[in-house]
DNA sequence: GGATCCGTTGTAGCT
DNA sequence: AAGCTACAACGGATC
């Protein structure tokens, strides 16, 4: 097989698809091709939870499948992307690489990475090529413009883009030349991790992906109308675990959709008629997906509390009690927990239940910092991405120039008017917090104001068959409140004003005295912590481009 | 340089 | 039901 000459790697990292693929396009100009993707012991168990990793296999299944049709096949190889590359360019394994085609990556762990790829190359003799296309704009080149500055807002935003001019079509699929090599397969998830997937929602892959953008595009009015805010955090009546976004963010996460195929197919579907404008229309969120984008490989320090010029330092809590609470789903706030273990057990999340409990562990409630959150959503989120993930609680923390201005806080509890847009039937809640299907909805959302004898109606004691609230939000908003402002004047408020305590003992708010015994545990850190519509819609699912 | 406006998505209470 | 106001009051952009 592998001729002297050697052959032409696609190295597939993002970009898990066949359509508009340009390093696919570029390599298929030779006559030998091998389309290969490296399982990289950097995103381990404990770095990716189990339900994106089984997401990621899917979808280099479907890649595997989709070229296997074409008489060709994926390669999975196994290790660190240099070693596993050194071999091929020595042409162990069967295969010799002369010519190497990517995709470029712009997070930090994907350039150091490359950058390491393109010494190895350089020694091997192989010649590499990479190309901008997990992202309308090219990052660097607009990055690397004299005029750039780094946007904060979807105006600013807006005019980057005008100045890019129009944005390209997609790459048609080429004609890709057979390959016959054994072995290299995809692996199971089960020999890989121990525990077993529990998203179904969200099958990996381009040809699901594809499927889903038809789908949404098959409905004009719901394209022409799309207004974020408008979507419900609390998903589809009947289904309350389906989007009511578009859902399309986990495939546009790992590249199985292509955002320039997505961009021009919503295009298609409101041109020349009535639609919704950005930022909330669908073109608005591929705009904020940008606008991360361009911040994350512009700003130095962009996901961390120090040294970022988007991120005003704040003296958060250390509080880990509180952390793990929230984690789990066991802060006592029935809307707060059920978001959080949808997000554990499916992986996803409306983008206002996003903001919902990012505010709530943050400013809001917790005061804790948004990098511990961004953490566990970095891990546990489908469509978890670096820049949108960092972009998106730099924002929902109020700390960043583009946050709103930090006194707006969300109420954990949301009633009918909240733009959170919980349903008021509380399906939602009791599908993923069992535990309170027999409370009545009047009480749903603050299940300790029920009287004892309701509460004994309903199966559920709290405190006992179901957590009391963590923190008094009345309180522990208006003590954030002094406190957000003070660090905005240079101060760290005294003692008084620590809202955290690891045991919020027999807190309801009605019971609540308030400041006087919860400060054993708070630790005001000054040290910045870097230890490490149709709102009920018919069809289709759709969710957060923006994703964060 | 000061005033004013605006920022994808606040909430509660009133009319 | 939609729209207003009070609440408390940031900071970047623009005039």
């Amino acid at each position: 097989m592998a001729a002297s000459s050697g052959a032409a790697g696609v190295w597939f990292r993002k970009c898990l698809r066949l359509h508009d693929n340009e390093a696919l396009v570029k390599a298929c100009a030779f006559s030998e091709v091998v389309p290969f993707f490296i399982l990289d012991p950097h995103f381990n168990r404990s770095a990716v939870g189990v339900n994106r990793f089984a997401f990621l296999l899917q979808s280099l299944q479907d890649l595997d499948a989709q070229l296997r049709l074409r008489g060709s096949r994926l390669l999975v190889f196994q290790g660190r992307p240099h070693e596993v590359l050194a071999d091929l360019f020595n042409g162990k394994a069967g295969v010799r690489l002369s010519r190497l085609y990517f995709e470029k990556d712009t997070e930090p762990y994907a350039r150091s990475r490359d950058v390491q790829v393109e010494c190895l190359a350089k020694e091997h003799r192989v010649s590499i090529e990479s190309f901008s296309g997990h992202t309308l704009l090219d990052i660097d080149a607009t990055v690397a413009n004299p005029k750039f500055k780094p946007p904060i807002s979807m105006k600013s935003m807006q005019s980057i883009m005008t100045a890019a001019g129009p944005i390209r079509k997609p790459f048609d699929i080429p004609k890709i030349p057979p390959l016959n090599i054994e072995g290299f397969e995809v692996p199971k998830i089960s020999n890989i991790y121990s525990e077993v997937p529990t998203s179904t929602g969200f099958p990996g892959g381009e040809q699901e992906a594809l499927s889903r953008l038809r789908h949404v595009c098959a409905d004009a009015d719901y394209v022409c109308q799309f207004e974020k805010p408008k979507t419900a955090s609390t998903g589809r009546p009947g289904c309350p675990w389906e989007p009511s976004t578009t859902g399309l963010s986990p495939y546009l996460k790992f590249g199985c959709l292509s955002v320039r195929t997505a961009w021009h197919a919503i295009d298609q579907c409101i041109r020349g008629k009535r639609h919704s404008e950005p930022p909330q229309s669908l073109h608005g969120q591929m705009l904020f997906r940008e606008m991360f984008y361009l911040l994350g490989a512009s700003v130095p320090n962009f996901d961390r509390n120090e040294g970022n010029s988007m991120c005003k330092p704040i003296p958060w809590g250390d509080n880990p009690v509180f952390l793990q609470a929230w984690q789990e789903g066991r802060t006592g706030y029935p809307f707060i927990d059920a978001l959080m273990r949808q997000l554990n057990q499916t992986g996803y999340m409306h983008h206002l239940g996003r903001h919902a409990v990012a505010c709530f562990l943050t400013r809001g409630d917790l005061w804790q910092s948004w990098t511990c959150g961004r953490d566990v959503f970095d891990k546990l989120l489908l469509d978890a991405d670096w820049a949108l993930n960092n972009g998106n609680w730099l924002w929902l923390a109020g700390v960043a120039p583009f946050s709103a201005p930090y006194f707006r806080i969300y109420d954990p509890c949301p009633g009918p008017n909240s733009s959170l847009n919980a349903e008021q039937t509380g399906e939602f809640v009791k599908h993923y917090v069992p535990e309170l299907k027999g409370m009545p909805s009047k009480y749903l959302y603050k299940p300790w104001t029920a009287p004892l004898a309701e509460q004994k109606k309903a199966g559920c004691i709290i405190g006992q068959d179901y957590p009391k609230p963590i923190v008094d939000h009345k309180l522990a908003r208006e003590e954030n409140l002094a406190r957000f402002k003070a660090a905005l004047n240079g101060q760290v408020l005294p003692e008084k004003f620590g809202c955290a305590t690891s045991d919020p003992g027999p807190m309801c708010s009605s019971l609540s005295k308030g400041r006087g015994k919860r400060a054993e545990v708070a630790t005001l850190n000054t040290e910045p912590d870097e230890r490490k519509q149709r709102r009920w819609g018919k069809g289709p699912k759709d969710d957060t481009l923006a994703g964060g």
